[in-house]
DNA sequence: ATCCGATTCCCGTTCAATGGGAAGGGCCGT
DNA sequence: ACGGCCCTTCCCATTGAACGGGAATCGGAT
């Protein structure tokens, strides 16, 4: 945009305002976004109104500022994202049904695990996952999946990167890393107890659309001293079934 | 921004760019975009690559553009929307297991029904709503309900405007609906025949947060012939159910 | 080979966006 | 009541990011 001193473009810093949103920060001032997104305050003010007046925000009672139902709208109508979750839906109940704990979809977004949708059990226990949020690949079962069906570009980059732990049983090394991704090609599921919490056990397995490439990863999460076997049974099933619901539903 | 004719903000622009995505046109070139958001080629070219490049949009391997998992994942992160979803979920999954048809939950958005959330059951009839989709207010059981517990001076206006049908059967006379949306507030559900389409009946109720007041509308669509007073009750009870966990959820 | 559309590159123009500063307003603690 | 603090709104001179017409290039279809 015009005299930007830092050579921004307007889109940008758009979505530097959105990225400001989080799970635990849903409503802000509009100061608050300024100094989060690193915009001078009159700026920052600005472009917030801005995005009122064209609803991808909204003004709560007290002049605070949230996500607006347009922005929701505007990113779902037209997403495959959603396709993708219709699909999954289904059978996730069903596994949901069966296995009684955390059931969770999540696809591959520039190097990282995006979980796209989850059902919770009302007794299940601890998940730190989200809907809309991210891990790294290497450290949790659905991510486990997704790298090792992925770009081998994109294997050999992230394992070579920093391998960050996010439980102290996060598995870092990546020769350890390797051989866990060559057994999931091999047995098309992955069984990871505490990688990402210590108390807890995910079981992954990828799912494929029409012509066999895997475009997620559908998971569940345990305690740490339930049986696998079943599960992983379950699991498989549930992954057919959704290839073949995203194959069939649209021509 | 600088030197737009039309003297629109890029913010605006951006929107329009998003608008011309839907569900059954989620992929599209960079100059198919331009003209259906009224933009000169060349500001549309660069504005997608713009948009591209914060991953708002992605190209697949034709070049073509679609709506990218950023854009799902920001709009989604810090969502409200996502909050009542979550809450509704899995008393929406209780409502189908025992109806066994559509069960959707839809809330008011700028004087319109938008649909947050569809449950399908495999066997259920037809039906156009769709998630991220819009309807009349006065066209469905869901924006009846909506329209009634609405803010006075909205219903007014709706009532006042013009009141387009849906099918042929959508009440559009004032005096009418104003008995409709009276009986809603008395009898706190819905049951509207073929007011969207003729082989189908929607009921609805309103669901209500902690301090009574009416944030959205639960409802099922039927084959028109279906008895509707068991699902009514279903619906109710669901209904409460959604409140309380919106209620206990978070502090 | 020839069209037609999408896309990319170029470049002079220009005003929308910028951001510092000041002033207004509300809340809280003293 | 008062002062401090922060959010917000208004003002305005400055300026370079965005604009868009046009030409060139690519690519698929006929």
């Amino acid at each position: 945009m015009a005299n930007s001193r830092s050579g921004e473009t307007v889109t940008e810093r758009i979505v530097r305002v959105l990225e400001t949103f989080d799970t635990d920060r849903t409503v802000q001032t509009a100061s608050e976004i300024g100094r989060r997104a690193r915009l001078p305050s009159s700026t920052a003010h600005r472009i917030v109104a801005d995005l009122v007046e064209c609803g991808l925000l909204e003004r709560d009672e007290e002049q605070r500022v949230r996500l607006g139902m347009r922005l929701w709208e505007l990113a779902l109508r037209g997403s495959h994202a959603l396709r993708l979750r219709q699909a999954a839906l289904p059978f996730m109940e069903r596994v949901q049904a069966r296995v009684r704990e955390h059931t969770q979809l999540a696809v591959l977004e520039n190097g990282e695990t995006l979980f796209v949708e989850r059902l919770s059990h009302p007794h299940a226990g601890a998940n730190i996952t989200r809907i809309a949020g991210r891990l790294p690949l290497h450290a949790s079962s659905s991510g486990l999946v997704l790298l090792a069906h992925g770009p081998e570009e994109l294997r050999e980059r992230v394992l070579a990167g920093p391998l960050e732990a996010v439980s102290p049983e996060t598995a870092t090394d990546a020769a350890l890393l390797r051989r866990v991704l060559a057994g999931i090609r091999r047995d098309g599921v992955v069984v990871a107890p505490g990688t990402v919490e210590a108390v807890s056990t995910g079981v992954a397995v990828p799912v494929r659309e029409g012509r066999g490439r895997v475009i997620a990863a559908l998971s569940v999460v345990l305690p740490r001293d339930t049986p696998t076997g079943p599960v992983a049974e379950v699991l498989r099933s549930a992954a057919a079934g959704i290839s073949a619901a995203l194959g069939t539903h649209r021509p």
